[in-house]
DNA sequence: AATCGCATCGAAAACGTTTTCGATTTTACC
DNA sequence: GGTAAAATCGAAAACGTTTTCGATGCGATT
């Protein structure tokens, strides 16, 4: 441990040159001859020279490491989408800091503030429950730092983002319960302010309305906290206000676990009295009794995407270029499984 | 923009003062008068002063970021770990770097050469199924950086633990099932090398033994990649060879969730023909039919732990005290569902 | 009047790198 | 042998902070 830290400075002592010369060498500058080159290559390498990077950053003004905030880690979709961040940053020398919100609004501010004064190079998130186009967005646009949102974005934003056609995907879950022949569907859906909740809605309307399924608000449960009991509460609400319904369209795989865990304790048959389709394709979907039908939502992509995009932003920054703001839209695919199909 | 950054130097400037005084008065010095004080701290409120971290790094040769080194994101009982430590870790004013080796030895060499040359204050590591005291963790040590291994250790590291007692956790799993009446009990064990999964099947002998069961080596199954598919293939094998097979012990919930998978698909009822525990009560086991008892294992709790004990040493470090290193072990506990019990 | 103590401040070095720009040396050519 | 061009090098500033150490001024004490 006493030993010396192998810095330019002692590379240069040691060979009788100056610093210039050995960053030089080391960073293929032209104006250094192959002897001097080869020499402190060799001594470098003797040494174990790795530059400090506190120095480089200083230096060079960048941190090469993002900010990834999001409301949760512990969620299968979640973890996915860290994971294809992750990856793909590594593979453009970024490291990822993860932050979670706890779906809290304020948690969210803090991390920003965090993450903006450790100068990380950009910063990729998706909203809280709680949060909108607010102040510490504006902030991170005003400051210019690089930003991308994925899944739960705000529409206001003036940023990239990577998201689904969340309208698109649920009318085709709401329109595969209706070719598999339901006639009253009811909808659990996310909290009020996610867009994505919103959209999944509207595209749960728009179904109805294109198969002349008259539309009645009393079918729409609201989910508040989006969790496995919420789904077996609202599974029995519905059997006992609404007995006709054949089928549900649920916001979430995780909820509609819940739903299914509920029909399998008062033993209804699903999906023979009742069908039930998911959204997310969580692991779980597939290893559930009955097995899930689901809507496939490419969650790894989502982060190799949504890397994609922040690098192509903070290269412009470097380069003084003023990024256009891209919106990329992922496909997403119906999982026909038993939970709609005998 | 283009707004000059506030830094020490400009708010000298402008109070036509040194950087040294106002350096002073912002980290609360006494050689600094109350009127210049307080002016400092106006100002630098008022130009939204934040300390440059590159330079703070730099100057204080530390980076109050660590990094964590994981086999896999996408598993229920690492994304909570992460979780135990990123909000512990925040509570202390650090942030993490998450990494993960998808179980190969060589990329946990790079993952740890990159951590170390990004100047990182501790690595904390779980580590994969191929790895074990080998030269990567030697250079950590060596380097005297702190490092806390959890989970997945190796028995050689001379460093900081925390872990649970595999052993003891594996012969109450078995001892369950022995007590709810099992008499030819079958292992279904993780791959060769990892110490936890050593530990279970010594602890699953154990049981035998205390018991008067004899050990039968044609009726543990070991598993190569963890996986559900495995986890049916193994079940449909222990039906063929071993049709007398009552219980059976899982290495990992996961794995567990594949062998009921398979036992419904072919109408072999659990608990009454055969009985089956698992281990990690990941969420799934509540929730997949039947429920699956398995061996709780405090995952959040691990990480919390593991952030403290790396933090001990961190500060041991800085303050040249030589750290003696602990080890925590965190207690487990049987769950009992139907998986086991009518 | 000389000395001391105390309060308050600032110069300067240090952390280690990158890059500009000018200086020096070598080579090429007539 | 002299000159121009090319090759090779290094001094120094800059990034922004922290901390040591000494300087200064002033009132109080002998």
């Amino acid at each position: 441990m006493s030993k010396t830290e192998a810095t330019l400075k002692v590379i240069a002592e040691q060979l009788k040159i100056s610093i210039t010369t050995v960053s030089k060498a080391l960073k293929g500058y032209t104006d250094v001859s192959d002897k001097t080159r080869n020499s402190v290559l060799e001594l470098a390498k003797e040494l174990n020279y790795t530059p400090n990077s506190f120095a480089v950053n200083l230096r060079t003004q960048e941190s090469k490491i993002i900010g990834l905030i999001i409301p949760e880690i512990v969620h299968h979709f979640f973890s996915n989408v860290i994971n294809g961040i992750i990856s793909e940053a590594k593979k453009n020398n970024y490291l990822v800091i993860t932050l979670q919100t706890d779906e809290s609004l304020e948690l969210e501010q803090k991390h920003v503030e965090l993450l903006i004064n450790k100068r990380i190079d950009g910063i990729i998130m998706s909203l809280s429950n709680e949060s909108n186009f607010d102040a510490h967005l504006k902030e991170i646009i005003s400051k210019n730092i690089p930003l991308v949102l994925f899944d739960k974005y705000s529409k206001l934003a003036n940023c990239s983002k990577v998201i689904i056609d969340d309208q698109k995907a649920a009318f085709e879950a709401v329109e595969h319960l209706i070719l598999k022949g339901c006639k009253k569907i009811a909808h659990i859906r996310g909290p009020e302010n996610p867009q994505n909740a919103i959209d999944r809605f509207i595209g749960y309307k728009k179904a109805l309305k294109q198969y002349n399924i008259p539309f009645d608000p009393k079918l729409v449960y609201t989910c508040n906290k989006v969790t496995f009991e919420e789904g077996k509460g609202f599974a029995e609400k519905i059997i006992n206000e609404q007995p006709e319904v054949d089928g549900i369209f649920v916001i979430t795989d995780l909820v509609a676990v819940g739903v299914l865990a509920y029909f399998n304790e008062v033993k209804i048959n699903v999906p023979e009295q009742i069908k039930v389709i998911g959204f997310s394709n969580w692991f779980m979907s597939k290893v559930i009794t009955p097995t899930l039908s689901t809507v496939d939502q490419p969650s790894y992509e989502m982060g190799v995407q949504s890397f994609k995009l922040l690098l192509n932003e903070i290269l412009n920054k470097k380069n003084n270029i003023a990024s256009k703001h891209e919106t990329v839209v992922l496909e997403t695919q119906i999982i026909e499984r038993k939970s709609t199909s005998l």
